[in-house]
DNA sequence: CCTATATATTTTATGCTTGAAATATTTAAA
DNA sequence: TTTAAATATTTCAAGCATAAAATATATAGG
């Protein structure tokens, strides 16, 4: 059928354009932040919560293992952007949250980011940027 | 500008429908080959090429370091799946090739893989397909 | 209450990935 | 020819990522 090899073009045209801008980005934060991208996803979904996320919210909004943010968070609190607390009432959960360092850093971080993106992306048409934006909620609204 | 904002939110869109899809793919080929994604693309892009690929030319299909080929290479010579074999007229050079055990594993992978593509983009519309192929082209196209 | 099950997190082993440095070879220039 | 620059690959240290197992706490059922 023409309608799967079409599918997988598709697939294959989604993962170079992904993988493509995500080296640009890499390597724009590592030479004007010296970070990395993880490392800027995660501040990005703690600065979305006011009051922090525990492990497990962070590792579901990053898409990522449980395990893998272990060890993200505890570089981030290494180098104080980030902070653990306890949770009331639940001993087995940690709320991890943005300290003033991590939202000071974040913010210069998102400000070059979006510009970055608004590069990249500049050959794009406001109206394929819309186009785009409809059709790849479906890939994911498809999600079983 | 709003514009700018609608470029970041495709951008994020686009992170999420490929980690989605990446996901999913990477936890069916370990269930049902025993392989990575990684492992899988190197095989797709040495099918691609008669004679196989040098390690530089292999390390630019994939988009990845050279460094990261080394190694991934290494584990499939182990595997029996690939085989590397010096270049005439060029000392520096290795050349990297399938052997007849990866074609036939690539083989097999590759008509699973299209088929779990073709599921997991069930609900995009064959026009729909198409449209996105030529924006997602457009990215890449303004690589500077 | 006690116990089984579920949830939250960390640990472990392994593989993927990078950037930079090191090694080897080729090509070009003086 | 000798030397300098470019190209091809590997090595290295560090970080990212996973799956599975381990630990700890919470919740529900009997």
């Amino acid at each position: 059928m023409t309608a799967s090899k079409d599918r997988l073009r598709l697939w294959l045209r989604l993962l170079r354009a992904t993988r493509y801008l995500e080296n640009e980005v890499r390597n724009r934060f590592r030479e004007e932040f010296e970070t990395t991208l993880p490392r800027f996803d995660a501040l990005a979904a703690l600065s979305r919560a006011e009051d922090g996320l525990t492990m497990t919210e962070l590792s579901r909004a990053l898409m990522v293992s449980n395990g893998n943010v272990t060890g993200l968070v505890d570089r981030l609190v290494a180098d104080g952007l980030v902070r653990r607390s306890g949770i009331d009432g639940d001993r087995r959960a940690i709320r991890v949250a943005l300290t003033e360092e991590g939202k000071t850093s974040f913010t210069a971080q998102a400000k070059s980011h979006e510009a970055w993106i608004d590069g990249l992306l500049a050959a794009i048409k406001p109206q394929d940027t819309a186009s785009m934006i409809r059709l790849l909620s479906k890939v994911e609204q498809a999600k079983p």
